[in-house]
Parts: structure tokens; sequence; C-alpha cells
DNA sequence: CATATGTCCTGAGAGC
DNA sequence: TGCTCTCAGGACATAT
């Protein structure tokens, strides 16, 4: 968390930026732990000021915002990773502290772009558009969870002896998926977490890609999911409310609410939660 | 090659 | 009350 649908919730809020230029790039002095930049602060400002907002697009749980070239060819391209804490925003961060980096824009009502990170595991790069390829290319991240078809998704995923709870989390073989979505989604599957995934015959993966596309839809109209660490926000006052539809995250013990009978179990597979319905799930 | 594990980081909460 | 400890997990480096 932030998985596909809050990055993608992020995308949405930040778009009012795009048409707007770059005055400025800053970096807060803090008492925290600098964030990972890339290039180093200097350069990367050089490159931006003065740059046009064009577009804003989100690869897997990336957010690329794509700035116009100074000469002819195809401009540079930020991109933020949010990883665990972080937030992309145009205004009202949830505390100032954690502003890691402000851009500064030209607009009339949107006056800046900021990367909020209160654990400081993000990282901002600044890429050439055959960067952005080399580092993050269908070689590096597998294809969107949401442009996936059910045939594709069991074919990246099929061989594999792992989990099919851990796989759904490889980016390499499919982008977007995080912890709690993967548990959400294998719970409207009515699939085990623990199930080998070349134990899975294609009619499972055809449930599991139908979960998928419901839980992401649902999980984006409710603007992602807002836990009880409250770090993630669309803006300081307003969290996510698909937290409210979470049928086994951060249930445990609780009934299922699918059965009503049995208890949400949790289990830890390659050290992460995973939480599931032992009597729906098999 | 595929798969598994350790590391980064901060703040919240538990236990004493 | 204030200290120490554990935990959360996305992506990547390193190990098996």
């Amino acid at each position: 968390m932030p998985e596909l649908p809050e990055v993608e919730t992020m995308c949405r809020c930040i778009r009012p930026a795009v048409g707007s230029r770059i005055r400025a790039l800053k970096q807060p002095r803090s008492r925290l732990q600098p964030i990972k930049i890339a290039p180093r602060l200097s350069d990367f400002r050089r490159r931006v000021v003065g740059r046009k907002i064009l577009s804003v697009t989100r690869l897997g749980k990336r957010v690329v915002v794509v700035l116009d070239a100074p000469e002819s060819d195809q401009g540079d391209r930020i991109i933020f990773e949010p990883r665990m804490s972080g937030l992309v925003l145009l205004a009202d961060p949830p505390s100032e502290e954690h502003v890691r980096l402000i851009f500064e824009l030209s607009g009339k009502r949107v006056r800046q772009l900021l990367f909020w990170n209160r654990r400081g595991l993000g990282v901002v790069r600044l890429v050439s558009p055959r960067l952005l390829v080399r580092q993050l290319g269908p070689h590096i991240l597998g294809p969107d969870a949401l442009d996936v078809t059910p045939e594709t998704l069991s074919e990246r995923l099929g061989a594999s002896r792992r989990a099919i709870k851990v796989a759904l989390l490889d980016q390499r073989a499919l982008a977007g998926i995080g912890n709690l979505y993967a548990s959400e989604i294998l719970h409207r599957a009515g699939i085990h977490p623990e199930t080998p995934c070349n134990q899975l015959r294609p009619a499972r993966w055809r449930k599991i890609h139908a979960a998928m596309q419901e839980v992401l839809e649902e999980a984006i109209r409710h603007q992602g999911s807002t836990l009880s660490d409250g770090t993630y926000r669309i803006a300081r006052n307003r969290p996510g409310s698909f937290q409210v539809c979470h049928r086994v995250y951060q249930r445990a013990g609780e009934p299922c609410l699918q059965c009503g009978k049995a208890e949400i179990v949790r289990v830890v597979q390659a050290q992460r939660s995973t939480f599931f319905c032992p009597a729906c799930q098999r």
C-alpha cells in the first residue's frame, strides 16, 4: 500500500497540474533522512525547471509525470514511487515535516506538486524515455493488472511453484497488486492463498482474473483504502473509503462476511500477512 | 533460470 | 512516564 487503486487515485487527483510549467524544485530541509532521488537535486532541478507537464499516467504502482522537451524530441519523465507511505499531492499534505519534494508550478489554481512520504522509503526519479524503458520496461514490469487478459495471467503465473498469493505480488509477472489487494482478490475468487500456481486450472485463473477486475475497479471508485495507520489520504482530511469494503484484510478473528460462520485467519507468507477464510477459500 | 531472504525507513503500539 | 522492542510492506540487492 499504496497499490494500484491508490496510485490511480493519486494520478487522477494531480491531473489538474497538466498544462502547468515547473517554476522551481525545492527539497525542504528536515530532521529526517532524505529520500532517494535521481539524479542529484541540482541536475534534477536543471532538467525540470521551465518544463511543461504534458500528462500524468500510472505505471503499476508508480506515478509518471510526462514533461515537454526543451528541443524537439520526447521529454523527460518524473517517476514517483510512493512505496509504503508516500503520496503525490497538489496541496494539503497530512503533515508538513514529511513533505520531501516540492515542484512549484505556474498554474493559477494549481500552485505546486508535492511528494510526501512518512517513512521515507519512497523514491523520485527523472528519466529520459530511453531510460524509462530500460528501468521499467516490459522485461522489468509485467502487464498492468487492469489490462491483463485471463489467458495472459495464467501464462505468466501458471508455471510457477509459488503460492498464488505470493506470485500475485511479483511486479515482474503482473504490475499493480500489493499485499492488501492480493488477499481481497483471492477471497472474492474463493481460492486458498497457499495454492501453488501450477495447480490452478484455467477456470480458476478466470475466477482470479474476474475477482481482480472487480476488486480493483471497486477500490478505485472508493478512492483506495485508508488503513488504521491513516497514512494514505487523497488530501489531509480526505481518506479513501474502500477499507469499509474489505472482507478479509486486517480482519483476523472476525467472522467471514461471505459465509458468516468461519473466522478470518491470518498467516504469514514471504514475511507478509495474508488473510483468508478457511471455509470459503479452498 | 526461479525462488527466497535481508534491507531500507519511521511511527504506532505493546509491554514493563 | 519513558524506555525498548516489534511490526507494517514495496522494491531491490543479494543469496540459495
